[in-house]
DNA sequence: CTGAAAGCGCTTACAG
DNA sequence: CTGAAAGCGCTTACAG
């Protein structure tokens, strides 16, 4: 069943079927109209895709890499960006890098080649991207990137306040009399350049705090990197910890755990996400909640809204973070 | 840069590319042959996709739906799944369906309409399958369920022994010298009729525990299902507690806790599926693993080798599955 | 207000 | 061993 059968059906031209079904078609009379929706109503007719594609490249379809699936910060960005493009009929490829850096790059040239409208890029580390940029430095093709804000530019940034939300949950352990305070931080990235490595340190800082090097130990974004991690600082006598993230938190849980300590008694900690699992954990975790569903979904939107607006530049949005205070966290004994 | 253009720098017709390039130029003399591929790759051609599927139909292109994409269990499908189809080129439109069978449709529609190869559908709920069906009953797409046995059929089932998983998990508890053994089950399907049901009662059966209605609760598979679940179930005396997934478990957990009981001691808990977090829970949590990644990688073989194969059977594959024992039973007491 | 015709970039049946 | 031509199902510039 093909545009020539509506065509035929309705007495019309194939021309005139294909301009009203692409809302191009206000010249003709409303007989015609009529006539012609009434059989493509009738025939459940959609136009081919590829038909359509070959000319139009309109594929209503965007690629979204991310560096892992299974991590419940992509899954939930995932998630928000599904729901706006749901919403507008575009569908996503998938495609799961699995941290490297090449296939990245690989997953981006086969969607080149697919002509996706646009590109989500998700990675918590620096981003090479030689295909998403032509020979003179401008986009190949639109994409947002969600980078936790690693990879520096004026437009199109979508991160969280991560100075801000770093600085709250290392004052509030300050606030609770914690000087000697861990921080479990992201290998791949270099933490010193990091915004959240700052709002640390600048915490520490302010509060007169000496900055002890080996208070920071760097390791996967994982419960396995966290749980590594906090066996390592647990060899400090920290009393505190901030967590890179909550999935980094669960993993130093069970290191704390196997180190005989007691969690918030012998040791505070904080993560960072607002993973809804914090809630559940025993003791729940006191977190830096940030709105990851809401960061997928401006993705989407920023990038629908600069597909059809190529012209305007990708508007910056910084989301806040909150601290949510659980049951990590405990006043020092002798403060 | 078309065909054209590779058939002009080479000094011969379109034909011949188009059938150089598809294995079909066996014919040709080597050295048309060799001159074509030279161009070929100084070009860096590659056949546009949309007119090759124009005519082909060969999109390399399969479609997913899931129920929810941060449940632990599908984003681990879907990496298995991704690991097989990107050895072999293909991509995969991914389809939140957020459990609704109404949107399972609207997704599976639209797939057709983008004429993926195949779809690999996963839901733990029984489906309704309008879409994926001709009028007479015949498969209208080559399609995978993932969906724990709960809708029966004679080919392409892949399920673990659910039967046998649950049947152990129970005995292990009734060997501690468990009588009184709750078990949280799945709210959307008919817990009567699943294997994992059967395992529980069959079980308590054979070691003649009379078995009691009020000990199963069914929620959804998640940790918010599980914790409601667990609240439930505390009110009766049970000493142990059989959980639908690990999901559930991390719930009840946290529910136990807030009982003031504490795991094992007071009460034994075993979940079901084999996540990497439960080794990092606290006490780590004995459960039931089925090998969930190498149900998406079969899920994905047996499709493709159907799409290629499309008169013989798809096979059924039964993954054993394995009851480690961790730090959440315990002996009772009295025993 | 409407439609014939060119064109999108391929594949394939067929002729030589 | 090779290629001209038809066809896949659309959209669009153009003519009337």
């Amino acid at each position: 069943m093909t545009i020539k059968d509506v065509a035929r059906l309705a007495g019309v031209s194939i021309t005139t079927v294909s301009q009203i079904l692409n809302k191009k078609g206000d010249r003709f009379s409303p007989e015609t109209r009529q006539k012609v929706l009434a059989v493509v109503k009738e025939l459940d007719y959609k136009a081919d895709y590829f038909a359509q594609n070959m000319v139009s490249k309109q594929t209503k379809t965007i690629g979204m890499v991310v560096p892992d699936i299974t991590d419940l910060f992509f899954s939930k960005v995932i998630e928000g960006v599904e729901k706006h493009l749901n919403e507008l009929g575009f569908m996503i490829i998938l495609c799961n890098s699995n941290h490297s850096s090449e296939k990245e790059n690989l997953y981006i040239e086969e969607l080149l080649h697919r002509s996706v409208e646009g590109i989500i890029l998700a990675s918590p580390n620096p981003i090479h991207l030689p295909k998403l940029k032509n020979e003179d430095g401008s986009n190949k093709i639109p994409h947002i990137l969600i980078d936790r804000g690693i990879n520096k530019r004026d437009e199109g940034q979508l991160i969280t306040n991560e100075f801000q939300g770093a600085y709250e949950a290392v004052e509030h352990l300050v606030n609770l009399g914690h000087r000697e305070i861990g921080m479990l931080s992201n290998e791949t990235s270099f933490y010193e350049i990091t915004d959240r490595f700052y709002g640390y340190k600048k915490c520490l800082e302010d509060y007169q705090i000496p900055f002890q090097e080996e208070w920071i130990v760097s390791k996967n974004l994982t419960i396995k990197g966290g749980y590594e991690g906090a066996q390592q600082l647990l060899q400090q006598n920290i009393t505190a910890l901030f967590c890179g993230n909550d999935q980094m938190a669960i993993g130093a849980y069970r290191a704390i755990n196997e180190a005989g300590k007691q969690i918030p008694k012998d040791i505070s900690v904080i993560g960072y996400d607002g993973l809804e699992i914090t809630d559940y954990l025993v003791p729940s975790l006191t977190t830096v909640a940030q709105p990851i569903f809401e960061i997928g979904y401006f993705a989407a939107k920023f990038l629908i809204d600069h597909i059809n607006n190529p012209k305007e530049k990708v508007p910056n949005k910084y989301f806040d973070t909150q601290l949510v205070l659980k049951n990590s966290t405990k006043k020092l004994d002798s403060f």
